[in-house]
DNA sequence: ATATCCTATGTTAACGTTAACAACGAATAG
DNA sequence: CTATTCGTTGTTAACGTTAACATAGGATAT
């Protein structure tokens, strides 16, 4: 592999200008410039990581991590990392993905051993639990850290306003006519699920309508549960005449659901998703749902970790900050 | 951070005798070893990696790479990724993860600079599709790299033998009495699906069964495939007595496209699968199939790479090696 | 015309680690 | 008692890059 040393001696420039050109810098004459970039093309020249790392005392590194549960809700968690990818790819930065275990010392301290040995300069953290063992290690640490996806006390989150997207879903049903809703939830011990299950409450009480507890499914932020906890309340009893889901993938569960009783979707039970992932609009009814700016949300956050990571003055932490949601209107609610 | 020459004036050893210690050689006295490494502790110092990377002229990193659709089969990488972590613990290697995009020029270009700015020693490649295009780069660039999952030509695997272990689960089933036998086969454009396709046909042939093509479920390796085809298919018309799945996750998926048409598992139709995942033994009845050493396999990997990787003289290629599998009887399949 | 400023380029040292070699005293061999 | 070996420690230079400072010549200002 070729270094600056050997740009610097085909050219007759020194190292410092081959540097120069390499790094975009100002004050090279057009002259040299295009010498040296020839050359570097010529000899298939890039620069060393590890040499930079080294005089840089930076990484120039971004860790996303990942929770092995968050893999089953995959079309979610794709999406932002496409988004995150995609911005980074743009800057010089590279990525990194960690897929975290369960609690365990060893990792622990190889979070913490990644940052003091500069093998990563910040980190992303897509949606974790609650209670996830390593946002203490983060935070104690004051580790560079953007969450996404939840609102995570005390650190710098890219989110959505779970409350008002909620409100905007749960009205969007009742302006449809709708006044028996059910609900299917995610884990409980993720603050998006708790956030809206939370709202949706809120929203049915502040328009007085019954709260019904039987038509609460747990569908764990999966496919297949909600599937299966669907299929036992269809075989159970009475049927609200609505679904709200907080997420597409239970949305879709719960309509093959449906659809395997001979339950047809809007016809005989509306259903409403949270998310706009891919999937949804390629399924039979097309979902409706409140569309969560996925992608961006990863850019955002992509760049807001760039910018903690490069800003001398850690302490400027810019807020979290509150995406913006909307209906996306398709065929799976139907007007009573 | 710490740094070897704190330890070195603190301690009053020379740096290199620190180095000496921090890298386990021999030929430092017990006394300055139980200096240095208190010293050590109390100063809380780790090796810098770039350093370390400058001088060695390796990263002492592997790559791992998934593709972008397998995460949807996540419990199979899943458990292969656990054993590649865990194993790589062990060494003093790091493990980084990449999801892989569709084609695409800057990935591939990516990809090389990684090799060449000594950012990465190796890949490890988890079952990659046979048109994947890194792989040409890969191979054509001599890029260390070791396959899981597939037998893919001219590199250097990780797998299991696909047609014994058909075999075996097909062989299983006649022995139980079933004469006519469905397939839920993967996406065409894998090794291990199109093997398992083959070796399903190949066996019935030998046993003179005929071969009902439509009782051929495309399942994409996927639940809601399988599920969905399989649902298909019952309403079609008549079933076999049995089914083998190319993997687990669609073989679940069929059980419970039968459950919810009343169509009882072991009684009415019986089911095997392939792999072996954890979710296997949870679901009711519990699934019979082909164990796959995916957590084995994924140490191997890496162990492979990582000589691979060290060994100075890349010719002495080992070869592909194929794990062994098993039957895990379970409660899926009945004599008829 | 002289002082000042800018532009283009170069020089030196440093980042933290380790390989290769050197040195020194103690132990062992002849 | 001298020569040789061994175990322990230290010295020097190198990995490839860049920050900080230095220099030289040309343009601009007064």
């Amino acid at each position: 592999m070729a270094t600056i040393s050997d740009i610097s001696k085909k050219t007759g420039y020194s190292m410092m200008t081959v540097s120069r050109v390499v790094n975009n810098s100002k004050n090279v004459s057009e002259k040299a410039r295009a010498s040296i970039i020839k050359t570097i093309k010529d000899l298939n020249y890039a620069p060393n990581a590890a040499a930079r790392r080294l005089v840089k005392q930076k990484s120039q590194t971004i860790g996303l991590i990942i929770t092995y549960e968050q893999i089953f809700s995959s079309y979610y968690f794709l999406t932002i990392m496409k988004g995150v990818e995609e911005k980074l790819e743009k800057t010089n930065y590279n990525l990194i993905m960690y897929a975290s275990n369960s609690p365990n010392v060893s990792s622990e301290t190889k979070l913490l051993n990644l940052i003091n040995q500069k093998f990563i300069d910040g980190f992303l953290v897509i949606a974790p639990s609650k209670d996830e063992f390593f946002m203490k290690t983060l935070s104690e640490n004051k580790i560079p850290t953007i969450i996404i996806g939840a609102s995570y006390p005390f650190f710098n989150c890219v989110d959505v306003d779970n409350n008002k997207a909620t409100f905007l879903a749960v009205e969007y049903l009742l302006a449809k006519g709708h006044k028996s809703i059910g609900l299917i939830h995610g884990t409980r011990n993720r603050y998006d699920a708790l956030e809206r299950e939370k709202a949706f409450t809120e929203c049915l009480e502040k328009h007085g309508i019954e709260i019904n507890k039987k038509w609460f499914v747990d569908g764990r932020f999966e496919y297949r549960q909600a599937h299966l906890n669907t299929l036992k309340l269809i075989d159970e009893g009475t049927l609200p005449t609505a679904f709200f889901s907080a997420n597409d993938l239970m949305a879709i569960g719960a309509m093959d659901a449906f659809r395997s009783r001979n339950i047809k979707i809007p016809e005989d039970i509306s259903i409403m998703g949270f998310d706009d992932i891919d999937l949804s609009k390629l399924i039979q009814p097309p979902l409706t749902t409140v569309r969560q700016p996925l992608y961006n949300m990863g850019e955002e956050a992509a760049s807001r970790i760039v910018e903690l990571v490069e800003k001398e003055n850690k302490q400027t932490v810019s807020r979290t900050i509150r995406m913006d949601t909307e209906i996306v209107e398709r065929e799976s609610v139907r007007k009573l």
